[in-house]
DNA sequence: TTCATATACGTATACGTATTCACAGCATTG
DNA sequence: CAATGCTGTGAATACGTATACGTATATGAA
């Protein structure tokens, strides 16, 4: 079946190619019966329009970008991008546009996408994922008014949209769960020094803490990365303190196992004499042993609502707010 | 920073619109002199060609179309997925292409896409990741001349591209791992008959068993889905067994895993009474109790030659052969 | 000098669509 | 009955780029 176009539906209907685009985009300004020929031969012939003619025209593509800050390897690693990535799909779907994804990590390619999908205008507007906190794009984006959404924080601009989760409520619902078990000497075991989750979940570890009377122990909290290898590092050391934790908040279901293979190893029993938390449920958390405790983050939420108020801007509707925070559950599992 | 046209460019650098979009395209035939001036003012106000308009003229869009047949929320969950999503994305990035993502499982969204992403020729081709064995697109496809390649297999036409892993060769290798551990009544806990990857991985299983010698026995065979509890209830009734098994294939991870659970609640010992392997090394793999070991199949190998294979199609480049097969490899860990 | 050839550039056009404009036909109004 | 508005239609145009084609200048050979 070659491609056919207006000018022939047009053609094969006696109309004009006009017309033929005026019953395409449904416009009420034509008669019943010429619409109905044009319908039936372009049913017949299986025309549908080009997407790019179109694009050129009305300046719309009907394509939403998305951008993630992970290089390939760690996307393909982390379930929570998946996970994320997978519903962008669908709801971009559902909200009638396409999705052109690419990830990349460093700065320099970093570049390249923002030229190659923005300013070639091959997509209507943006989803950055994790941006860092000084990103140089951010001033040039909202310079050019061109329509983007964050998943994640970015402080320095207030007039950027942003789609976050509550991280300091889940690192004090985590707490909070723990506090509530009865224990009293609650470790957190965090990720980098400065990146926004680490700093927030440690913000709501220690208000809980606070709020339930206790100090905050400096010797209690252990920074690093967000590898199982730290997570087993860190456990490690605060078993061996004089006065170790009873229980373990980890910043990352990840970090999270590496805590369990420690106390294992020490012959420490779980959740009898440690109990360990970590964060996103990931898939794995129901089939390590013990099936692990975790705040869940309501990855879905987070999609949703990116992809929504992307779309509103596009569209240009009303869109209500600039921060939109996302709440988080407890999943209650054998550790805890 | 309004957006430029290669009018405005011409008109400032006081040559014509053709003259900029020969230097832009790195036509020789331009004078240096005028070449540098031309590349000086789009340096200057940052001018991007408009990927919608060249696409239009040049009938080329520079993006390849993922379809995956999942719903968003298996791909979600199914680390496989991810894991390639993530490096198409990069090789077509390598590769100097965008990727414009779809999922769908419902034949009525399926068509949409199809007519969406191709015959709309919003993508230049197309990467079908695991179509079913009556799949009504590929006569169509084949017929419109469309560049496409699968990821999986599709038997009734052979004049398809298609990169598949060896499925039959991964069955036959953890069987052979089993049997070179001294086991001689080992079990395959299959997934939905009529589905290309149990077939195939049962084949080789099979064959690893006929070649050693051993009877294949139907009561060591389980069918089912691609689940946890499958798994789980199937090492149950296998464990029941007059002369239960000593090792257990299992055809995906999270299957294994269900069988790792049953016999532990069996109180049965692994890997000493026991053994068990399964498929695809995802990532939970090291972290559940014992460690699993897994054949792994090659990821990107897959991503990257379905990559390769599309793109030299979209440029008219000698493609040597229509089926590619990957190979796997094996990992051992603790439970084997 | 004269003609052929190559080179470097501009003019014009096409890609397929959406939309503005103009106009014909008809109904409605004062 | 003239003036006015409304409806449905086609002609023309614009979106921004790539390229076929034509032409002016430079270069070389006869």
């Amino acid at each position: 079946m070659p491609d056919l176009t207006q000018e022939q539906i047009a053609e094969l209907s006696r109309v004009s190619q006009a017309t033929v685009s005026r019953v395409l985009r449904g416009d009420p300004r034509v008669n019943e019966e010429l619409r109905q020929r044009v319908l039936e031969v372009i049913r017949q012939h299986g025309y549908v329009p080009d997407a790019r003619a179109q694009s050129l025209r009305s300046q719309r593509t009907g394509t939403l970008g998305l951008v993630v800050h992970r290089s390939p390897k760690q996307l393909a690693r982390d379930p929570f991008f998946s996970a994320l990535i997978a519903a962008i799909i669908e709801f971009a779907g559902e909200g009638g546009y396409h999705l052109c994804v690419d990830a990349a990590r460093a700065v320099q390619s970093r570049r390249a996408i923002y030229e190659d999908l923005l300013r070639t205008r091959r997509v209507d507007g943006l989803i950055l994922v994790e941006p860092q906190t000084r990103d140089e794009r951010m001033p040039r984006l909202l310079e050019e008014g061109f329509p983007f959404v964050l998943i994640g924080r970015y402080e320095p601009i207030d007039a950027v949209y942003s789609v976050d989760n509550d991280n300091i409520g889940a690192g004090y619902m985590a707490t909070q769960h723990l506090l509530g078990k009865g224990h009293r000497r609650i470790a957190y075991i965090s990720g980098l020094r400065g990146i926004f989750v680490c700093e927030d979940r440690g913000q709501g570890y220690r208000r809980a803490l606070e709020e339930a009377g206790l100090a905050y122990a400096p010797e209690l909290v252990a920074w690093g990365d967000f590898s199982e290898a730290h997570g087993y590092r860190s456990m490690s050391r605060l078993l061996g303190l004089p006065d170790p934790p009873t229980a373990v908040v980890a910043v990352d279901d990840v970090v999270a196992i590496g805590a369990l293979r420690a106390a294992k190893e020490h012959g420490v029993a779980i959740p009898q004499q440690v109990a360990v938390i970590g964060f996103n449920d990931s898939p794995f958390c129901q089939y390590v042993e013990p099936p692990l405790s975790s705040v869940a983050v309501d990855i879905r939420a987070l999609a949703h609502l990116a992809t929504q108020v992307l779309i509103d801007l596009i569209e240009e509707r009303e869109v209500s707010q600039r921060r939109h925070i996302v709440p988080c559950h407890l999943v209650e599992r054998a550790s805890t």
